[in-house]
DNA sequence: CCCTTTCAGTTGCAATATGCAACGTACTAG
DNA sequence: CTAGTACGTTGCATATTGCAACTGAAAGGG
């Protein structure tokens, strides 16, 4: 094993490095964006994002690979292959909208199209943040980070 | 809308390509997480995430140069550096946690350490999950993907 | 059936990005 | 004055990405 591999073994506990061994790459992001968005083969992808067709096909295999996409043949025209998401792909909408509120607000200035919106009340989503336990907003100055054994010492102290 | 029409509108403005312009590329991710945790000096994201010293310099760089981070000279030892997270740095912690909390449950399976807690409860922050504009959790099938004008349009007709 | 187009890739090669080890420079500690 | 620390930079090797052309299987039309 490499320093290289030795090193990444050793902060693959952090959910961090674990989620972008798998979604970290160059693309992964805006080919689930497509997802989520409804596309659904491979030229659709192709065309909309403008990504090289060698790597696409290299991205959507690793995503299939992971469980993120799954990968059925089109059983009305058996050229086609649908790529639709898991729920495991499907959960990581928080990840994308958390970024996407973060570019509008940072980046673009300005809110994107389309709009994710309450399906009845026809509202636009509320922003993502960070919240408590029960559901109180928190920002950082009311939060810390805590050694997981130091915490379970405390609880068992108190 | 039709859906030749719906995937020409999917991509022409969003916030995601956006954020990755600056904070998609390899270890950008790794080296906020570091500052999260307290990492402030060159010497510490090195030995800590063991990247390679050159790569480091680069996207220390250009997060500052992004005004993610500020760089800010030691006033105690001249030779050190100092590198914190600005204002719009810490607005990505909703990414960072949507991320490992999705790390956690479907890649390395367990919690990550340390643990971000609340404070005063010492309670750990509650999953990121997406909601209405008035709290209510959503799930995927309560929402909906709309063209901001037909929003609109659907508004003022209303 | 034959011809053309579509779909989902693959291949070869050029351009970028990343990784590693060694070096440089400024500063600090002793 | 010397050794060690902090923050990089440089040169070179490897890996990843991008592009254009090509393939093969399967429609679709006449």
């Amino acid at each position: 094993m490499s320093r290289a591999e030795q090193l990444r073994e050793v902060f693959s506990d952090c959910g961090i490095s674990a989620a972008l061994e798998v979604v970290g790459e160059r693309w992964s992001f805006l080919i689930l964006r497509g997802a989520f968005n409804g596309l659904r083969h491979f030229e659709e992808f192709q065309t909309n994002l403008g990504i090289a067709r060698n790597i696409l096909s290299n991205r959507l295999g690793r995503l299939v690979e992971h469980g993120i996409l799954r990968r059925d043949p089109d059983p009305a025209d058996r050229r086609k292959v649908t790529y639709r998401l898991t729920e495991k792909g499907r959960d990581l909408l928080p990840v994308l909208l958390s970024l996407r509120q973060w570019g509008e607000r940072w980046i673009s200035g300005h809110p994107s199209n389309p709009v994710l919106v309450d399906r009845y009340t026809r509202q636009p989503i509320a922003p993502m943040i960070v919240q408590s336990a029960d559901g109180r907003p928190l920002s950082l100055r009311d939060m810390e980070w805590v050694d997981r054994d130091e915490l379970d010492r405390e609880s068992s102290a108190a």
